[in-house]
DNA sequence: CAAATTCTTGACCATTTGGACAGGTTTAGT
DNA sequence: ACTAAACCTGTCCAAATGGTCAAGAATTTG
C-alpha cells in the first residue's frame, strides 16, 4: 500500500533497502505458492500482495521458477537451522522429547512453510532430489546410527530408527499439513495455545510410551 | 491407442462403453490431478493419457472444475468403503492393529488418491469442506466415543482418542504422500512387497505399544 | 553536480490453455 | 430400414498469464 521508496528512514541504506524488498516478496511468494501450488500460483498475485508492481519481482526475480526456488531455498535454510546434534551418550527420552516438541512447533509457527514443503515432495520433488540426497539423508542416517546404538545399549525398545524418523515427522507435519481437515473436525476458528500444548503433549508422551521411554521427571518448562 | 469404439465385443451395450470411456477418462484424470494439482493439470494431458480427444473429455464432463470434483467423488467413496465399523466390545487391539493395516494397504495400493486428497487438504480443501463436516467428522467422533469408552474401562492407556486418530492417519498417509523424499532417504526404486509389510508391523507394533496395548497372540494372517 | 549505475514501473506482447461448436458417426427404437 | 438421439472429434477462439521493454526515478560515485 504505502511506498516503500518515500517514507524510508534516512539511515537507509540501498542494499538494506533491498533486502526489505526481497524479503516482502519473498514472504508473499511463499504464501502464495503454499496456498495454490507452484502452478496454480500468480505472479501478479504475489506481486500485489507484496505490494510492488508485477515487473519490479520480475526485476528481482528472473522467472516463476527463479523465484520459487529462492523461497524453497529460504525454507529449506530454516529448517536446517531447527535440527539439532545428538549423541549417543543422550538421555533418548529427553532427545526425542525436545525433537518432537520443535517439530510441532515449527508446524504450528510456519504452517505456510510446511505446506509448500509437503507439496514439493507429493508432486515428485522435483527442485529438492539433490537436497534431499545430499542434505536430508546424511542427517537421517546419522540419527539412525545414533539411535540403533541405544537400542543395543538397551537404553529403549526395538524399533526401526528411520521409521520412528518418519514416524515423528508425520505426525508432526500433519497439524500444519490437514489444518483445514482438523479445524473442521474439532470445530475450531484456529489452533488455540492450549491447543498446541496439549497436541505436544500428546504426540511426546505416546511416541516416547511407544519406544518403552519415559521422561526423567521434570518436563514442564519448555517455551 | 486402439479405438475402443471399432473393436468392442458386440455383446456390448452402448451404456457399458460409456462406463469404459468415463472410467479411462477419470483415472487418467486422478493421475493428472494427483501429480500436477489442480491448477497445474492440462486437459490436453488427461485426454492423451486417457486415449482420447480432448473434445471427447469435455463432451462427458462439462468442464475441468467437474470432472475435479467427479475424481475426487469417486476417490472419497472408495475410502469410505475402507472405514469398519467398531463396538465397544471390540478388543481395541484387534480394532487398532487391523484399522492401521488397512491404511496402509490403502496408502500404498492407491498413493496418487491419497496425494490428490493431501493436495485437496493443505491447499484449504476448498471443494471438501462440506463432505469433512457432514462424513468425517461424524465418523471421528463415533470412533472417539468409542475409543474413550476402552479407556473408561480400563482397557487402554489414557490418550486423547481424537488425536490417536489424527496420528494413524497421519503416520499412513505419510508413506504415500511423501513417497518421493523416502524413496531417495532409504535409496530404492520403489516400494517393496516386504517394506509395505515392515511398515505395517512398525505402525502397528509402536502405536499399539504408546497406547499401552499388545496383540492377543498370533497377528500374521492379515492379507 | 554531473554522470553512471541501480532500481521502479506502466504498457505491451507471445503463448498457453480451457472450452465452444458444428459437422460427422454410431446406436437404439419402431 | 429409417429416424432421432446420443456420442465423437477437428478446428477455432477468447481469456489469462508469464514475461519483455524502454523510459523514468532514485541513489551512488567521480
Amino acid at each position: 500500500m504505502t511506498l516503500r521508496t518515500s517514507n524510508l528512514p534516512k539511515a537507509d541504506t540501498r542494499a538494506s533497502h533491498i533486502e526489505i524488498v526481497i524479503t516482502d516478496i519473498l514472504e508473499a511468494a511463499q504464501e502464495e505458492f503454499a496456498v495454490n501450488g507452484f502452478a496454480g500460483a500468480r505472479m501478479q498475485v504475489i506481486a500485489d500482495r507484496a505490494g510492488y508492481p508485477k515487473a519490479n519481482v520480475h526485476y528481482h526475480f528472473k522467472n516463476k521458477t527463479s523465484l520459487y526456488l529462492a523461497v524453497l531455498d529460504r525454507i529449506v535454510t530454516r529448517w536446517d537451522d531447527y535440527l539439532n546434534d545428538i549423541s549417543v551418550d543422550d538421555d533418548p527420552a529427553v532427545v526425542l522429547d525436545t525433537f518432537i516438541r520443535e517439530k510441532v512447533q515449527f508446524s504450528f509457527d510456519e504452517p505456510s512453510a510446511s505446506r509448500l514443503f509437503a507439496n514439493e515432495i507429493i508432486h515428485g520433488a522435483p527442485h529438492l532430489r539433490k537436497h534431499i540426497s545430499s542434505q536430508i539423508r546424511p542427517y537421517v542416517i546419522d540419527r539412525v546410527a545414533v539411535i540403533q546404538s541405544w537400542i543395543d545399549a538397551g537404553k529403549m525398545m526395538s524399533v526401526d530408527p528411520m521409521r520412528l524418523i518418519f514416524l515423528i515427522w508425520s505426525t508432526t507435519q500433519h497439524y500444519a499439513d490437514f489444518q483445514s481437515q482438523i479445524l473442521i473436525v474439532t470445530k475450531q476458528k484456529k489452533y488455540t495455545q492450549e491447543y498446541r500444548q496439549e497436541t505436544a503433549d500428546f504426540l511426546s508422551k505416546l511416541i516416547l510410551s511407544g519406544c518403552g521411554l519415559t521422561l526423567p521427571s521434570k518436563n514442564n518448562e519448555l517455551t
